[in-house]
DNA sequence: ATCGATGCAAAAGTTTTGCATATAC
DNA sequence: GTATATGCAAAACTTTTGCATCGAT
């Protein structure tokens, strides 16, 4: 089944039981992570997920490192994927990444998500004929979008 | 004239003229790490370059910093692009960018180059279809190349 | 009770910045 | 001579790591 879509529940029932064949541990933070990223659907920084929690559950205690930590958990585990911004660091996202691209603002930051078949087929046909065995791709297109192009006009 | 397509002198030129219609300064080290980028096709970061020019031209002075800054000057002039690599940093390569795009092996990080019409033409349909002001665009292939999936047999 | 997870602070790595000095113009 | 560029070292940022302690199983 693919991650992105389940309901929260069997999200954190499927992890729940990744936890447990990999002898890893439930705590209370790592189910918080999944929950931020899962329930508000948006790309988020590590620091973005730490500044959410500790705003939203400030009774629990949680560490910057252990966001980082459990985000390379989940991008392993194929339940969030990533977006890198340079040295600007890395944003997370629900689901896997693999099957759509992104336009990236250069304005506001935001970030839209876009799904082209041919430009799926077109990366295969390309890593064939360089012989190269392709585990991911990644595709920006890097621009202004429709709403800062409004404001720039007013 | 694309910067591709021109001779060393006449990268050295357009470079001086550009400095001097900005009133800035030509200095050796901007000469060198032009040079640098120029004679060896390729995929550098900072600290390459930087090394190259201490191993090749000891007498001159350089800091790492006069990199950065050089290499932010070149990019914004379109004389050379960069490619990212999240956390680990850029790589810089000659010439512009937009008009090709990468194959990155895990393996050994090498970069091949390749151009795809077809996705090249996609691209810019589906800006279009966002109402996206498209000023750049990013393709990386990720996966294993050919070398490196010999070896790995070996 | 055991062994993995956590928070904290320190460390690491890349990139930027402040400032006195050097250099191109 | 003036204004920009440079080197150096310190600072800024993001991310990782070591370690004592905590907590899930």
């Amino acid at each position: 089944m693919e991650a992105n879509n389940m309901t929260y529940d069997e999200v954190l029932q499927n992890f729940k039981k990744l936890l447990k064949s990999n002898r890893l541990k439930y705590t209370k933070q790592r189910e918080l992570i999944v929950e931020i990223i899962y329930n508000n659907r948006g790309h988020f920084t590590p620091e973005d997920i730490y500044n959410l929690i500790k705003e939203r559950y400030p009774e629990v205690k949680l560490g910057i490192a252990t966001v980082y930590r459990t985000l390379t958990l989940l991008e392993d585990a194929n339940i969030v994927s990533s977006i890198s911004f340079g040295t600007q660091g890395k944003k997370y996202e629900f689901g896997l990444g693999e099957h759509h691209d992104h336009l990236v603002c250069l304005e506001c930051g935001g970030i839209e998500e876009f799904i082209d078949e041919i430009i799926e087929r077109q990366q295969e046909l390309i890593a064939k004929k360089h012989n190269f065995q392709m585990t991911n791709h990644i595709m920006k297109i890097i621009g202004v979008c429709n709403s800062c192009q409004a404001k720039k006009r007013e």
